[in-house]
RNA sequence: GGCCCCGUAGCUCAGCCUGGAUAGAGCACCGGCCUUCUAAGCCGGGGGUCGUGGGUUCAAAUCCCACCGGGGCCGCCA
């Protein structure tokens, strides 16, 4: 069964020149480095630099010898070979390719594309575990889309994968927004549950820093610290302002809530007893706490579904942690290694001497001359800290999975890396290991300060609201005559197909700068060009069907570069599918799937299907408009993005 | 102060890991193409000191060093 018409292709080409090498040189290669030639150049390319140095041989000398060579020898997929300069350049047998195509996607059919590996993990992918105190904004749709194509990809490897959402109840970010949703007698949400709580959050946040600032204020002018108190009138101002802002968004919560938070003494103080009493699971506050986050998550589950993004499980980060006793376990056993030491009445964990005694400086990636700093895996009110609780849940997860892929912002890296030190200490070397964290840069919105504390955020609400209205408004414009249903219909795939789209075409490892005119640019190099592409395959389909034209694979027929090119493309999907799924990187598809578009629109202007010279002929692209259909789909698919029959 | 990521066309990004053939797309701009499978399309055009300066190499956007600019981390936050 051949799953990768390529790798049958490029194992001919290594195959040919290790043997040539060593029938020519005596030399018996380990590795065959080939490359993409640039177009006109053929389909793969070896390099002969290197071994020209080796044997001291000019290399367009020895790219001459081994096409002589290699010309007298059997070839299955390759057509010719060129030396051309220092290269040896393979041209594909295209014929001979499509043939392969043919058979795989004969077997496989709608599912080509699927490439398992060898040694297929049960993977546990975490991502998203947005703090339950604000809706989803785009830093977080980032996370969430990119986790959930990841997931895909690791499925159409072969791998059994499980998608986590971290629910993070214990925080304190959590205590504050179930002090205001306290303060503010429960309420019932006045809007979207999470932007509600979002509201909420913001607020009490807010007024809790301008107290703070206040008193602080005070201290510096009685003892008159110019300076500083200058620089803290500044930032009250900052806050006042945030303060104003969000009373405009709703002037009666927001004096409910000043009216209240002014009655309470010592606001901080009392924040910090809710944590605790969580901790111990106090049932009035366990009440209260799981109140505001599921209330937070209902909101997160609904714009999640306009998505179609879902989770196999929620872990409370309480339950999993904390009151199963696994992480004062972990504390415990942590206490017993030389890792342990204590500082200012608060227990920490010594992270770089784990590094040290167990030389795991380059293993792990640190960088020379970097101290990894120690973890404080305690309060000293004796509550635990986010990441001492991380260690306990990544055990639970290793449970029940040998892979743990975290999408987690990159921001996080060195706690990650504490985490995993962690582990090592804790005598679970395999686990840190097989523990990935999966970094991703921000997303930046030009001229804006996004954080969850002050309120400002472009949430992923917003966002998809406003890229459906637009695509509305296109949708209309290109297709007047569809019914009102039908329109709204292809106007929210479309909307959200370019969403996707974007956030998923940059690599992780860069920061995203969100344009909306670049996101909701519905043309090439988008969401909707591709899904444009897909549905014009489609619909070749459709209508070949209806004049009895049936998809019939006759090689010989596809002589046309266009379609020698677009065959050569289908061919590489599911190789595609293995280097992005390898290398957790979703935006490889997004490149090859723009391309792939590119090409076929391109044979679509230029080549008739269904009146195309001859039945044959016509068969044979139609075959290949099938296939190209099919990838489109799947690609898509993988991503998340929802492939239209129309637009 | 230490460390990490990023810097490629006016704008948004590929390419860098694994050095080699004229540095690729898209947007914007200019000019063409709808009696023929949907023009969200196609064809053509202009536009680049690959942040700067050194180094390694026959060969550097790619590797090394220094510096500059943007972001991040170094917390009894998550």
């Amino acid at each position: 069964m051949i799953y990768d018409p390529y790798s049958v292709f490029e194992k001919e080409v290594e195959g040919l020149v290790k043997h040539a090498v060593k029938e020519l040189y005596d030399l018996e290669l380990l590795k065959i480095d080939l490359e993409e030639p640039p177009p006109g150049h053929g389909h793969l390319a070896f390099k002969c630099f290197e071994l020209g140095r080796r044997l001291e041989i000019r290399p367009d000398v020895v790219a001459r010898q081994l096409k002589d060579k290699i010309d007298k020898m059997k070839k299955e997929c390759i057509e010719r070979v060129e030396a051309e300069r220092g290269y040896l350049n393979f041209y594909a047998h295209v014929e001979r390719i499509a043939a392969i195509v043919g058979e795989s996607i004969s077997i496989v059919g709608e599912k080509y594309g699927f490439n398992p590996s060898l040694a297929p993990k049960n993977i546990i992918v975490e991502f998203l575990s947005a703090n339950p105190v604000h809706p989803i904004h785009i830093g977080g749709a980032r996370n969430a889309i990119l986790g959930d194509a990841l997931a895909r990809l690791l499925e159409w490897r072969g791998h059994k994968v499980r998608r986590h959402f971290y629910v993070n109840d214990m925080g304190r970010q959590v205590a504050i927004a179930a002090f205001g949703y306290e303060l503010l007698g429960r309420p019932k949400p006045w809007t979207k549950p999470d932007h509600a709580i979002g509201f909420i959050y913001a607020t009490t946040s807010c007024l809790l820093e301008i107290k703070r600032l206040k008193e602080e204020l005070n201290l510096a002018r009685r003892y008159g610290k110019d300076m500083e108190y200058r620089s803290k009138v500044k930032e009250l101002d900052e806050w006042v302002g945030v303060a104003a802002r969000l009373r405009e968004r709703n002037e009666e919560m927001f004096d409910r809530l000043v009216d209240s938070f002014n009655k309470e003494a010592e606001p901080e103080r009392k924040i910090s007893f809710i944590m605790k009493l969580y901790e111990e699971k106090d049932p009035d506050v366990v009440k209260l706490i799981r109140e505001v986050c599921e209330l937070c998550i209902d909101g997160f589950k609904e714009t999640l579904s306009r998505v179609s993004i879902y989770f196999d499980s929620f872990d409370w980060e309480s339950e999993i942690t904390a009151w199963s006793g696994l992480t004062q376990e972990v504390i415990r056993r942590l206490e017993a290694t030389p890792y342990v030491a204590y500082s200012k009445g608060t227990m920490i964990f010594l992270a770089n001497e784990v590094v040290k005694d167990y030389d795991l400086g380059e293993k792990f990636g640190v960088p020379k001359g970097f101290e990894v700093p120690p973890l404080t895996l305690m309060r000293s009110d004796g509550t635990t800290l986010y990441t001492t609780r991380d260690i306990a849940y990544t055990i639970w997860k290793f449970r029940h999975a040998n892979t743990v892929i975290n999408v987690i912002g990159a921001e996080q890296k060195v706690a990650q890396l504490q985490l995993r030190l962690a582990l090592v200490a804790l005598g679970y070397k395999q686990m840190a290991e097989n523990l990935i964290h999966l970094g991703y840069e921000l997303v930046k919105v030009p001229g804006m300060k996004m954080s969850g504390r002050t309120g400002q955020y472009v949430t992923l609400d917003e966002l998809l609201d406003e890229s459906i209205r637009r695509a509305n408004a296109e949708v209309q414009a290109r297709s007047p005559g569809l019914p009102d249903e039908e329109r709204k219909r292809i106007a929210e795939i479309v909307g959200i197909g370019a969403i996707k789209y974007s956030l998923l075409a940059v690599s992780p490892s860069k920061p995203v700068t969100f344009v909306w005119e670049q996101v909701l640019n519905f043309e090439r190099n988008s969401g909707p060009f591709v899904q444009y592409a897909h549905a014009r395959a489609h619909n070749i389909m459709v209508k070949a069907r209806e004049r009895g034209l049936k998809p019939h694979l006759h090689p010989e027929q596809l002589r046309d570069p266009l379609e020698k090119e677009l065959v050569m493309m289908v061919a590489k999907w599911p190789n595609i599918v293995k280097k992005a799924s390898d290398k957790l990187r979703p935006d490889i598809l997004c490149e090859y799937v723009n391309d792939l578009s590119m090409v076929f629109n391109s044979f679509y202007d230029k080549l008739p299907v269904i009146r195309a010279e001859s039945r044959e002929l016509g068969e044979a692209r139609l075959w290949l408009v099938n296939v190209i259909r099919v990838v489109l789909k799947n690609c898509l698919g993988i991503l998340g993005i929802p492939a239209p029959t129309r637009m």
